[in-house]
DNA sequence: ATCCTCCCCTAC
DNA sequence: TAAGGTAGGGGAGGAT
């Protein structure tokens, strides 16, 4: 199943360096995001929906210990591009992170530790919630609260004018990023990808596996690494810093908090090690010369690197930009050594700067070859040498092994592999899972399995902003207590709770709107305090893949989303257990399902084919005219283009012979009687095409069928027509007054007279009479209903009542769709019904939400009167409880804009006939459209919501796997979080 | 059993 | 001052 997951977390706009030099420009500014934000802060209103989201402050993770046992100090300190270095910054701000520094033998968190409490004086570590993962209401309690020592007892002696955050620089997020080596880290790989597009997976990988030697030849594999790349490139071009000690920070203010991102050989020799603060820095080493970053030199240099790697070797695979894999196996080289060497002479000569090599059998030895290579060598580790140089190494030195697991084998006293090798692989499964024991038991013994070049699409696309992050607006400052809550690090987050929230929608979107509303949601159920927030991120994930190998719009065309291999089985099939069959696979089964009994052939779908290849376009005869008319130009062309341009003559044809659509209609849509959905009743009906909504009682006086010129503003209703006054609305409030103003008078006349009885009294007729006649005001409503449910009794259910307003949990890109369809099947003007959103579980609340602003609406239009009491019908089967809650939520919401009210009667009432859940209630949505779009033959019964893109084909376009892509929509997803 | 969700852990 | 990101893998535990 399609679909995206949305971790909220924040606002994290990625912002992909000069790639997006000109579409930034385009972009909402950054200024604009976050002066919503403060504006918000001064709005109360406003604010108190405003639930914060996510990661309040910065990962946990960072805050740990880097237990860096001296005795392997060389690896630690071994590499450049060492975020680890991370860890360990806020480690006096709780019991529990104290705890977790007693527990370690880590001689820097120790050092920091005491100098935090003594250097500062005013620093100690305060009595802070026993758990680390209290939820965001406690958080922000106790980091408000004066008398809770919380933080305030951590005030740094610094000025509180804090210019570079969120609350002060407009352009903060972009500046951030610009200048952000660990943003440069992490989004350098889709800039390789961009920069060498042919290698990744253009070639088919190789074992490098000891235990798959089929081959003849013994596999090469070469770990290549440049040394300390980040100072090694600012200096490359100043020969006379080469032997003085040289680190790349962004300050080097000897007080200051900046981090140390890379230190050369000779600052290494000092103690200087990436990660450390600057301060701590020039405390080892007086004379550290600090260099700024060169982002722009790094990828310059990057890419002669790679391209000298490819040049050599058609199999790399990159793992930064400093670091890749070759697999020289079948390359042909006689002599490994001389091969690799060459490389590394070359390399110096392109860039100026040393690389390391690493030669074995598996990506495994090669890696740990490099570290005893390096600096500016190069190491070969023959398969008979495996067990000598892995016997006493450190556990932590092995790849997949952080600080964590690392502690967790040092509690079991176990420190090198050769101790590891002593565990059975049993033992370690059991006590670190499966994966990762048998990870373990393997790479203690240099078995690698893994294979080079294994590049694979991306999954998910994201970005985080943990840095700089406070939503307050200025003046509020002196409100808080100082500068209460800052962490030792300048600006950083300190320790924090991390929230987070996510949802998966039932068909993949890059739909902005989607996204800002599934993003707003997100947020509100985040209840957070905008003034805790210390970092916050956006991730997508589940990304559908489109046909990558298709460029530019033939991606995005029907043909293609026709052609599409259908995802997996999906599991969703809840509304047909009666006639699971014997059906060999959900196609069959899916498809008799939308057969019913009927003998009428069903279009061959996508999926159907057995092969999986391209789907059959269906007899055009079989095309629902209706629905193809319908749909938007530029969708309707795509599809004629499929049927070689003659669909348009086809219906042309059918107008002029004077055979309508419904003949079509009623001639393939399957008759279900088994099928929980209603439309099936009126397809043998007597078909009307009437446009809507302005024009309803015009077109309700013509009987002839209206222009068909304009197929987008038609709606085809099947109804079963008995005189024509079964369109009529069942009170005024279904009439579109402005509409029914225009007419003449005794045409309104006709209208009234003709009007079902109203199923309150006369005088509630005359009411809405009164206001129908007043053009200013709204229809009258008497109730609000919020119907969710399944088909049959939904349906039902909605007929039987003299509920006006319906509203329906959608997906908001299924709305104008699902919009038609109800308001042809249930007989009402797609003014009657509200499409509340709906993304997936807990779609629920903001549907709610919008509920109240719904009803807040008719009050603000003073019609209030009309309103007698608003039902909401919790009728759930499942999750009763946690829907429960909610109701009580709306009530408590409503309440306050009756008050005051002259007819302030709000009551909520449970029903308990009626069965919902957001999750059915899309679906039983998209069942109607089943029905309509199989017309087309362009479901793909495999995914049971796929069908409504027949509907939304503009839409239906994949999320791209380039983070470039999700520039735009995180951008307006982010600002749409202080709109709420 | 299998899948999904919410994390944590890791690497660079 | 300072720029603590990005993405994949996997485990625990619950839902189906």
């Amino acid at each position: 199943m399609s679909s995206c997951i949305i971790v909220l977390l924040f606002s994290g706009v990625p912002y992909q360096l000069d790639q997006l030099a000109s579409e930034v420009n385009n972009q909402p500014k950054l200024s604009a995001f976050f002066t919503k934000n403060i504006a918000c802060n001064d709005d109360t209103t406003t604010c108190s929906t405003i639930q914060a989201t996510s990661r309040v402050g910065s990962p946990l993770s960072y805050s740990g210990p880097i237990g860096d046992p001296i005795s392997f100090e060389e690896w630690q300190s071994a590499e450049d591009l060492e975020p680890c270095a991370l860890q360990s910054k806020d480690l006096v701000q709780t019991n529990y992170n104290v705890d977790r520094v007693e527990e370690s033998s880590c001689s820097i968190a120790m050092q920091e530790l005491s100098d935090a409490a003594s250097g500062d004086g005013s620093q100690a570590p305060f009595s802070a919630p026993s758990s680390p993962h209290n939820d965001a209401s406690v958080c922000s309690e106790w980091m408000s609260d004066p008398v809770n020592a919380g933080p305030s007892n951590l005030k740094i002696p610094r000025s509180p004018n804090q210019q570079h955050s969120t609350l002060v620089d407009a352009n903060f997020v972009e500046n951030y990023f610009k200048h952000s080596r660990l943003h440069f880290i992490g989004t350098w790989r889709n800039r390789y990808r961009k920069r060498f597009p042919s290698s990744p997976g253009g070639f088919r990988c190789t074992s490098s596996g000891p235990s798959s030697s089929a081959t003849e030849n013994k596999t090469m594999i070469i770990h290549v690494d440049m040394d300390c790349f980040f100072v090694s490139v600012v200096i490359r071009n100043r020969p006379e810093l080469k032997d003085k000690p040289v680190a790349i920070c962004h300050s080097d203010n000897p007080r200051g908090t900046a981090e140390i991102s890379s230190a050369n050989y000779p600052a290494r020799g000092y103690g200087v090690k990436a990660g450390m603060f600057v301060r701590d820095a020039k405390s080892c080493c007086p004379h550290l010369v600090i260099l700024s970053y060169d982002f722009e030199a790094y990828e310059e240099v990057a890419d002669r690197f790679y391209n000298i790697l490819h040049k050599y070797c058609n199999k790399v695979q990159a793992v930064s930009c400093d670091e890749a894999f070759l697999d020289a196996t079948d390359s042909g080289v006689e002599d490994i050594q001389t091969f690799v060497s060459v490389i590394r002479e070359e390399i110096l000569d392109a860039t100026g700067c040393t690389a390391s090599a690493g030669i074995a059998g598996n990506m495994l030895m090669a890696r740990l070859a490099t570290r005893i290579a390096k600096p500016d060598g190069q190491c070969y580790i023959p398969a008979e040498k495996v067990e000598e140089h892995l016997c006493e190494l450190p556990v932590k030195a092995l790849p997949g092994i952080g600080h964590v697991l690392e502690e967790k084998l040092n509690r079991r006293q176990i420190t090198t592999c050769g101790q590891l090798r002593m565990i059975s692989k049993e033992t370690l499964q059991k006590d670190f899972g499966s994966k990762t024991g048998s990870m373990l038991w393997d790479y203690s013994r240099g078995i690698d399995d893994r294979l080079v070049g294994m590049i694979q699409e991306s999954k998910s696309i994201g970005a985080d902003v943990n840095w700089g992050v406070r939503f307050k607006d200025l003046k509020d400052i002196k409100k808080r207590k100082g500068d209460a809550g800052e962490p030792v690090k300048y600006l950083g987050c300190g320790v924090c709770d991390n929230l987070s929230h996510s949802v998966t929608v039932p068909l993949a979107t890059d739909s902005v709107d989607v996204l800002e509303r599934i993003v707003s949601q997100l947020f509100t159920t985040s209840h957070v305090d905008v003034e805790d927030i210390r970092g916050m991120g956006l991730q997508v994930s589940k990304l559908e893949t489109a046909d990558s190998s298709k460029q530019g719009k033939e991606r995005y065309s029907i043909r293609s989303w026709l052609t599409a291999p259908s995802t997996k089985i999906n599991n969703q099939n809840r509304s047909s257990s009666h006639e699971k069959a014997n059906s060999k696979n959900s196609v069959d089964e899916r498809q008799a399902q939308l057969q019913g009994d009927s003998s009428t052939p069903f279009i061959e779908m996508t999926a159907a084919s057995p092969s999986g290849t391209a789907g059959t376009l269906p007899p055009m005869n079989e095309l629902d005219i209706g629905v193809i008319e319908s749909l938007p130009l530029e969708v309707f062309s795509e599809i004629n283009d499929m049927y070689n341009g003659k669909l348009a003559h086809f219906i042309n044809e059918k107008r002029s012979t004077g055979v309508s659509g419904k003949e079509n209609i009623s001639s393939v849509c399957p008759a279900a009687p088994g099928e929980a959905f209603a439309a099936h009743e009126y397809n043998e009906e007597e078909i009307q095409v009437v446009s809507y909504p302005n024009k309803l009682f015009a077109d309700m006086k013509s009987e002839t069928l209206s222009d068909a010129s304009v197929p987008n503003m038609d709606v085809v209703i099947n109804a079963p027509v008995s005189g024509g006054i079964s369109l009529m609305p069942s009170s005024l409030s279904q009439v579109d007054t402005s509409v029914f103003q225009e007419l003449p008078e005794e045409l309104r006349t006709d209208i009234l007279e003709l009007l079902p009885a109203h199923r309150n009294t006369e005088a509630s007729l005359d009411a809405s009479l009164v206001c129908a006649n007043n053009q200013n005001c709204s229809p009258s409503i008497s109730s609000i209903d919020l119907w969710v449910g399944n088909p049959p009794e939904w349906i039902d259910i909605f007929k039987a009542s003299n509920c006006q307003i319906l509203c329906v949990l959608a997906e908001m890109y299924q709305r104008a769709g699902a919009k038609k369809q109800l308001s042809s099947v249930l007989q009402r003007t797609m003014s009657q019904i509200y499409i509340l959103p709906d993304v997936g579980t807990d779609g629920w609340d903001e549907a709610v939400s919008c509920l109240c602003e719904l009803i807040k609406q008719y009050l603000k239009l003073k019609i209030s009167t009309d309103i007698e009491e608003v039902y909401i019908c919790s009728c759930l089967l499942r999750r009763l409880t946690a829907r429960s809650k909610v109701f009580v939520e709306v009530y408590n919401n409503l309440l306050p804009h009756f008050q005051g009210n002259p007819s302030p009667g709000l009551t909520m009432k449970t029903k308990e006939y009626l069965l919902v859940l957001s999750y059915y209630s899309s679906r039983f949505a998209i069942a109607f459209f089943e029905q309509r779009a199989a017309y087309v033959g362009t479901v793909d019964p495999l995914k049971p919501y796929g069908c409504f893109s027949i509907f939304l084909i503009s839409l239906h376009i994949d999320i791209v796997p380039f983070a470039i892509d999700i520039v735009p929509f995180a951008m307006e997803a982010a600002a749409c979080i202080f709109r709420l």
